[in-house]
DNA sequence: CTGTTAGCGCCTTCAG
DNA sequence: CTGAAGGCGCTAACAG
């Protein structure tokens, strides 16, 4: 029974036909007898016959190889997570099949697996870079001629298709939504300086502590590891300024999280003395009873656009890029209350 | 300089040597002269030269495609997302790439999956079934001499590898634990009752139950979807009975999470007036500050574990099955106290 | 509608 | 150490 592989030719000998005429059946060609075309599928599902991609895709000029490659900077992230099952869906639907490869923010294995994705013959690739990617770095797949998206943070000056989510607005609706509660000193916590999305979402930060007539004030944007341990450093940072805050909103929801730990570390009660404003939407916020109110976004959502994206710019053979800003939603759940506080993060009344 | 794919014939003309040279210098052949070697390299590097594995596959009789097909059962639980960040850090290593789907528990989509992972050759399988994944559905690839590992749940009379948590001591560990602090009414909370893993874990169950001379009550056993909502259900049912129970085991960590939501909005903090027991240790888990005791066991481990066994067998070329029981650890967390209660969940002095 | 003839890009003899 | 053939499994033209 694993005598070697089972190739068109066995079929096409045990079917009485030629090969060609297996071929077209493959391709659901409408070039071939009905009788036939039963004949030969049967004679493939009796022999166990398995398509041989590499060696259509060899044949056939290009290289539509029907697998996509997805590179991901931290799919222990569940919000990389989703979004990497958001591709799927549609890869999945549409025929193909995804490379997914993590890098964990490390450039070096970044190189290595779009290397190695090149070699296997990817028609596209949708990535979410690892931090410190460069233009150069896409450089030579655009040159390939290879369809690229680039998802959640986007790469200056690369000539990419792009899909992400509107950090300003986000940052911008949170701090609004905070101020209309009567807070006038809000933080904005967590993130790294050196990333594009943390620029986009300080600014929104700034233009909205500005239009509300508030001053901005350096100490209150204090940057930490985008994670949970991360949140519960920045807060602590953040109480420990003279004038301190009495609400904050955070670059992520695993900063938020930390945020709530760090204030009940300190017996504040998150939401009730300390008003928390998350960003993201990961699985927990989603599956939980409500604890925060965030700035929602929908990761799976993305990947699935980047997917789309990515698919029509394969189909097209070659398109211009092409840039998806994401909205977001401010969600603001009942249960965290919307206190108001006085200087010391205390609750008025 | 997208006018086709450049291929060793070109890099030989360019270079002024033959395509074998060129061969054997991509294989690292010593048969080569290091001034050769050198020119082609360089020529290589210039032209922009990307290997193509399928052809080479192609080639070489058998099918050492080099990538290998990691099917996953919900890539959106954080626990199969590390799983597969476990097996990715292996096979990036050994140079191999993964085909990672996702099946969301569809039987459907994962015997499409596999047969799309199939057509492209996969040299190995490591997979975490879907709910009611069938022997039969192996059946195919074991027959085609593809090495299969089942990871997290095993498939009952499937001659394949597997890499599973010890389940059955792991509840048993943590029942014991709350026996220990004088827990006599522990409930088990959460899990289909349908599949392997819950019969391990109850069995582990029933045992401690038995070996700590307490008596077994079905009432306490509440089976829910394996999420955070389900376990807000499991407690509220399982709270809503006569002799209440004072402590749960859970049957993974959403559901604990759940079980902690539910009992806060009964008023009751989880640690101090009801003990919980987490299994798992899926992200939140081990990024937060401690919440619970749980049963560790380590998702990216067992990826690792797997990926191993099956590289191990692909290079073996043929190797009969083997298991892996994961062992797992019983973490108890300081914070969370460790309290004596009454028969009626309320704590005691 | 079906059979024939060439290769896709690479690797492996087998001689030079 | 290097060059010349042949073929992996499949598809793309053409003939029949």
């Amino acid at each position: 029974m694993t005598k070697g592989r089972v190739t068109v030719i066995d079929i096409a000998k045990a079917a009485g036909v030629s090969k060609s005429t297996v071929s077209l059946v493959l391709q659901g060609s409408s070039l071939v007898n009905d009788g036939t075309r039963a004949k030969v599928t049967a004679v493939m599902r009796e022999l166990g016959y398995v398509y041989n991609r590499g060696a259509a895709n060899l044949r056939q000029a290009g290289s539509k190889s029907k697998i996509i490659g997805v590179v991901v900077n931290d799919l222990t992230n569940g919000f990389f997570a989703e979004l990497a099952v958001g591709v799927d869906v549609v890869v999945q639907s549409a025929g193909f099949v995804q490379f997914l490869s993590n890098t964990s923010e490390s450039l070096d294995r970044q190189r290595e697996v779009i290397a190695s994705m090149r070699e296997h013959g990817i028609s596209g690739l949708i990535m979410s870079p690892a931090r410190g990617t460069d233009a150069e770095d896409l450089k030579p797949l655009v040159s390939a001629g290879i369809p690229v998206v680039v998802a959640v943070r986007s790469v200056a000056g690369a000539k990419v298709s792009s899909v992400v989510s509107d950090n300003r607005e986000g940052i911008f609706a949170g701090v609004r939504h905070l101020a209309s509660l009567g807070h006038r000193r809000t933080a904005f916590l967590g993130g790294f300086r050196d990333t594009g999305v943390f620029d986009d979402r300080l600014e929104g930060y700034r233009a909205a502590v500005a239009s509300c007539g508030l001053e901005f004030d350096e100490d209150l944007v204090v940057d930490a590891p985008p994670s949970r341990a991360g949140g519960a450093d920045a807060v602590s940072r953040a109480l420990s300024i003279a004038e301190k805050p009495t609400a904050a909103v955070c670059f992520n929801d695993a900063v938020a999280f930390g945020v709530c730990d760090g204030l009940r570390a300190r017996q504040l009660e998150p939401g009730r003395d300390f008003a928390v404003v998350g960003f993201d939407d990961v699985i927990e916020a989603k599956t939980a009873v409500p604890a925060l109110t965030t700035i929602s976004v929908d990761p799976q959502g993305m990947g699935r656009r980047a997917a789309q994206l990515l698919l029509k710019q394969i189909n097209a053979g070659k398109a211009e890029a092409e840039s998806i800003i994401s909205s977001v939603r401010l969600v603001v759940r009942e249960s965290c209350g919307a206190p108001f506080h006085d200087s010391l993060g205390r609750r008025q009344a």
